[in-house]
DNA sequence: GTCTATACAAAGATAGAC
DNA sequence: GTCTATCTTTGTATAGAC
């Protein structure tokens, strides 16, 4: 039947999607457990399987939208052809700030689900999204000495890590929760100035 | 019976011991199956539970070994008093490179399971392992402007980051196995070069 | 110590009432 | 559409023969 959108109400369907969304976040394809995904959306086993079919259904649908949040956050950025190169280091960094404050276990989530199958990846149609950016264009023009990818992946790096390493920084590191989130705002300017003196250095 | 620890042979023990470090490092504890190690092992699924009690007890022994050989590259390193800030900043990116390009799954294991279960790394004395190094000490004295929690969180993340996120460099860098070799080498000079870039930056 | 066979529990999926 | 009850498969652990 007609589904209420602007309603307050939400449909079952949309109840289990969004607690399969959390639960397969959190725990990873193979731990979690149909029934987990059926408790949390304070739902019945069965709906899970009237609506999606199987729990494998039901976690591409997830993992899709998931990978959209994910690299959706660079993509745009990393083409826009109206910003310069440090305009786009500074945005990039602040919209992954943003976005894994919000949601912090999406990194180690999405990787290690790549990993165990990498065709989620690859029919995500991101084929050398890198290379042939206009950010990797501005970058060549400015310093050509630095490879991009180089340059890319440390300014991920530096950006991502700490959420994927955020279990380690807090016993090692001795960091609580609120120092974790007043960390990445520190790095928020941090990692630009620190991309900006990486370019500009000698070779 | 006495084990034949200096002949060929080994025990079955030792076997399954070694089949479940592949195959839990390799499909994480949740995805693993008692009867994969066993087949790993070549050997039968009651031996598993006749020398471990239970997957459990087994997994425990595999990640003991895994996060010292994981965290145990870095702790000497960063200690170590007869080196220089920069050496050790040399060394540190240089043993992870070497480390991680025989064992690639190993980061993305080590901090998935310390997500699922951080008592894992609590258990591991690691506390505060960062802030009372002697490299903390160095750094602090080279260039006391910058937080050295950050600027360690940035070298093992530019250094380690690129395997965890190997099988998206493959299909968005399109990067071949050969070439993300290539790439890490480049990257063991590189990466402190440009750390040395950001000591000597004025802030 | 090592194996086969099997018990037992957990988890995914479905049938059928309402 | 939503539920309870149940079937089936899979996975862990054990019993008992050799």
């Amino acid at each position: 039947m007609a589904k209420a959108k602007n309603s307050i109400a939400v449909s079952a369907e949309e109840k289990i999607r969004e607690a399969a969304r959390r639960v397969f976040t959190k725990k990873g394809y193979a731990a979690t457990r149909t029934r987990d995904i059926a408790e949390e959306a304070g739902l019945n086993l069965a709906l899970l399987n009237y609506y999606f079919r199987s729990k494998e259904k039901l976690f591409a649908i997830v993992m899709e939208e998931r990978m959209r949040q994910f690299f959706g956050v660079i993509t745009p950025l990393m083409n826009d052809v109206t910003t310069t190169l440090d305009q786009k280091i500074e945005r990039i960094v602040s919209s992954y700030v943003d976005m894994l404050l919000q949601h912090p276990d999406l990194p180690l989530f999405i990787l290690n689900e790549i990993r165990h199958n990498s065709d989620l990846f690859d029919r995500f149609q991101a084929d050398r999204l890198i290379q042939s950016s206009h950010f990797v264009t501005q970058l060549k023009e400015k310093q050509p000495d630095i490879h991009p990818l180089h340059f890319v992946v440390s300014i991920l790096g530096m950006t991502i890590f700490p959420f994927v390493a955020k279990p380690v920084l807090r016993s090692a590191g001795g960091i609580s929760q609120q120092m974790f989130v007043e960390m990445m705002e520190e790095r928020r300017k941090l990692i630009p100035k620190w991309a900006k003196a990486i370019i500009k250095m000698k070779p």
